[in-house]
DNA sequence: AATAAATATGTCAAATCTGACATTTTGTCA
DNA sequence: TGACAAAATGTCAGATTTGACATATTTATT
């Protein structure tokens, strides 16, 4: 799949609702898209709710600062792994982690 | 997280039920498991459901056969990311996704 | 039982994702 | 305004994941 498109679409702008069929996007291209954005936001809200910065979240998921900000920014090249592992560390249950995608 | 445990784990004999606290698996370690064996069963249930078999399923994603086998099995190798396109690929949309994984 | 079809397993080079670091931008408070 | 903290962006070597292939095992069909 065509990664300019995901880049654009991914990008600010476009963080709230569906991006379904914007340019020739096909169904499970959207819906990919939309699910990382659900998880980046989820984790955004999780963290700003229970307190702490970037950077402390970092150390909590033994990661980096910079890397927490590509997860929160739906960067592409964040894995839905690696935003589902955060979210889980962070505290958010798989029942959750669902809800926020569905 | 120790390889040996999640290989272990998720292996046959552990497909159904929850695998919480089995060996000393904390929360997000035992979430996460679960939540890939989920969608591997939803991706061989749906599978089966329309059809095709492992090899046909694996050209509608261009991957491999012996991949799909491993995505079904819940082989350590495979992301999230990988069950989640395949899923979205064979039809699946995030609210089932969701089902799935709740 | 024999054959064929489907699925499973092992391996590996290439592709992708990762944490870390440096640097820049944005936000906040005096 | 300036100075400080938090967040964003770019880069890259090392780690993980990938499709592909070979091969083995299981399952259907005759």
């Amino acid at each position: 799949m065509d990664k300019k498109k995901k880049k654009l679409l991914e990008t600010k702008g476009f963080k709230v609702g569906s991006v379904d069929e914007f340019l020739g996007l096909s169904r499970e291209e959207s819906e990919y898209i939309e699910l990382k954005l659900a998880l980046s936001q989820s984790l955004t809200e999780t963290r700003k709710k229970k307190k702490p910065t970037q950077a402390q979240l970092a150390k909590m998921i033994n990661s980096s600062q910079s890397r927490v900000a590509k997860m929160e920014k739906g960067d592409p090249s964040v894995s839905v792994d690696l935003l589902v592992k955060s979210l889980l560390a962070i505290g958010v249950d798989k029942k959750s982690i669902a809800k926020a995608i569905a």
